[in-house]
DNA sequence: TGTACATCAGTGAACGCGCGTTCACTGATGTAC
DNA sequence: TGTACATCAGTGAACGCGCGTTCACTGATGTAC
């Protein structure tokens, strides 16, 4: 195959980013290939390295990629208000987020992972971190920054959990009791501010 | 090498799922291979088979013995009190669980391997988890199953963000203020039985 | 209790396989004049 | 704007490597008499 324009080069990393985002939360860095990766991105595994240094350096990109997707969408709906603060939540404890990892948050699946991968990828996800508890601070003024991150972290838990113990009754009563618990701390501290 | 006793092949077998308990924890499922688990085992790879039908076969004992070992230890000192239970908590949010996953909790680190794993491993963990709640229940009977659902998931989260996110700020930020929630939330519900 | 023999725990070499990465090659694109 | 040539995006074969698993072999252990 022929040389492409520089345009077709941007577009082509973009997609591989794109497939990488999705097959990395789909089945943890470890277990996707660069040429499942390819694949999905409609190319051969050979043109990888026009791209990226190496697996690792596409790695990192994907990551920061999940968060900045996650958090897009987060923005362009965010109001200023409790109520779409709460739909995030909502939707973060949902059945379908349990069940669709590929195209959820990122540290449920990959926290792990990357614990134990190079500083590089923790400090992209400690960037989505910090931005992720932020926005969610400023949605709910009623709540503290360590309010916040405890949220965030029963958030993560859950859905580690939910995920982890199979699609049976605890999955269910985890997800209920936190659901309502959640949704009671956040009504409680947005009623006083 | 000549056959061994049954006593030995016993001891063998425990060894053998004793190493695999730690280096699955210290690197996951995939990235631990079956002649590392053997070596830390002090035997060569080729024996394995003697043992356990398959690599999966071993990880659902590793996986089954990481609960039941924290489990007991949970049990032994367990003597019904606040106290205990608060103390359990206060270990598992501690600096040090954080920095040594393979002596730890198995679900921060394997939750997300098992959650896209086999049914096998998934009851496994789920039948920690059942027992894990219910021993934390007791031991805090001022709260309501769902509080204790949330307070584990609380627990499971805050270890997975902190050793995800780094060994920075953010991670003594997150520490702290799940810390103190947690410290409240318990206290405050064991004062009014 | 002693003997004869089948069993089998553990060894170490070997297997096929998929992985990340490299490379020679292609021909359209980018660039210098 | 047109021409000449260097660049390089993407292909597909190939590389070395580590993986899970298999296997022939060994000799002490277990068992039947």
């Amino acid at each position: 195959m022929a040389r492409k324009s520089n345009a077709e080069k941007a577009a082509s990393r973009e997609n591989i980013v794109a497939a990488a985002a999705r097959l990395i939360r789909q089945s943890g860095i470890d277990e996707t290939s660069v040429a499942a990766i390819m694949q999905a991105a409609g190319m051969t595994h050979g043109g990888f390295y026009r791209h990226f240094e190496s697996k690792d350096d596409l790695v990192t990109a994907a990551v920061t990629e999940s968060f900045k997707a996650g958090l897009d969408e987060f923005s362009e709906h965010h109001d200023g208000t409790p109520d779409e603060a709460e739909a995030y939540i909502a939707q973060y404890l949902s059945d379908d987020h349990v069940e669709q990892p590929d195209i959820g948050c990122p540290i449920p699946l990959l926290g792990a992972e990357i614990a134990r991968g190079t500083d590089t990828w923790q400090r992209a996800l400690a960037d989505g971190v910090a931005t992720a508890t932020r926005k969610l601070g400023e949605g709910l003024p009623g709540l503290s920054r360590a309010d916040v991150l405890t949220l965030f972290s029963t958030l993560v838990g859950t859905v580690v959990l939910s995920r982890a113990v199979g699609d049976g009754a605890l999955r269910a009563e985890l997800l209920a009791a936190n659901r309502e618990h959640v949704a009671k701390a956040v009504s409680a501290a947005n009623r006083k501010p």
